[in-house]
DNA sequence: CCGTATCCGTACTGATACTG
DNA sequence: CAGTATCAGTACGGATACGG
C-alpha cells in the first residue's frame, strides 16, 4: 500500500500489509524499531517484528544490534531493498493520477446500483 | 502477483490476490467467464465473481451480458483498468531483474542460520 | 453457460502482558 | 529499548452443491 490513500482499499502493494510503508521509513536512513513503530502508528511490536525478519530474510534491510544499555538496534536497507523504490514510485504516480477517478467509479456505483 | 514468480511470495501485487492476473488475462480484449476461469486454474466461481464485481465497481472493466441461450457475459479493461499495465509492468521489470536477489538471500538465510 | 448459496479452514492481524 | 509469548477475532479464499 501505499502513502496517499488510506481510505480505500490500495490497488497496489508490495509484499504484505506493511513492507512498503517500512521502506518508506528507511528510504532516507537507518531507523531503530521505536522510529518505525511511531509512524506506522497502529503496529503491534509482534507484527512489526515479524515484517522486520521477513525483509531481512529476503535481503530488504540488514539488522545491526549494539551491545549497548539501554540496547540500540538499527535497520537499513540493502540495494536491494532500495530498488524496490522504483516500482513503488511506478505506483504512486499511477496512483496521483488515476486513484480519483477509481474512487469516482466506486462512489457512483453507491450512488446508483 | 505477477507471472513468473509462482512459488515464491511476489513482493508486488495489485489489489486483491487474483486482480492482476485478471487484468492480464483481459489484456488482449474480452473475455468470458470461462475463459478467465480456464488460465487462472484453481480459482473457484464464486472467488472469481467476487474479483470481477469489485473490479467492476472501481471502474477497473466492464461487464456486458447478452440475452442469449446459453447466456453469454464479456469482461473488458476499461482505459483505467488498462492504465494499470503500467505500474505493473514496473513491477514485472523489477521482478526480472532483482528477483534472483531475493530468492538467493533467501536460500542463504536457510542454508546458514 | 454463468453464476449463487452455504459452509468451513486457516492465515493474517492485533490486544495484552511480560522479559533481558 | 527492543523485543517475546499467548490468546483471540476476522476476513479471505476455497470446496461443494445447486439455480436461472
Amino acid at each position: 500500500m501505499f502513502t496517499g490513500c488510506p481510505p480505500v482499499t490500495a490497488p497496489i502493494r508490495i509484499g504484505d500489509k506493511w513492507t512498503a510503508k517500512i521502506i518508506r521509513c528507511l528510504e532516507r536512513g537507518p531507523r531503530r524499531f521505536t522510529e518505525l513503530q511511531t509512524p506506522l502508528r497502529g503496529i503491534t511490536p509482534k507484527v512489526l517484528t515479524e515484517s522486520l525478519r521477513a525483509m531481512e530474510r529476503d535481503g530488504l534491510l540488514t539488522r545491526t544490534a549494539y551491545d549497548e544499555i539501554p540496547p540500540r538496534v538499527e535497520y537499513e536497507l540493502t540495494d536491494l531493498g532500495r530498488s524496490l523504490l522504483e516500482p513503488m514510485n511506478a505506483g504512486c504516480e499511477w496512483s496521483r493520477r488515476h486513484l480519483p477517478e477509481l474512487i469516482a467509479a466506486r462512489d457512483a456505483w453507491h450512488a446508483a446500483p
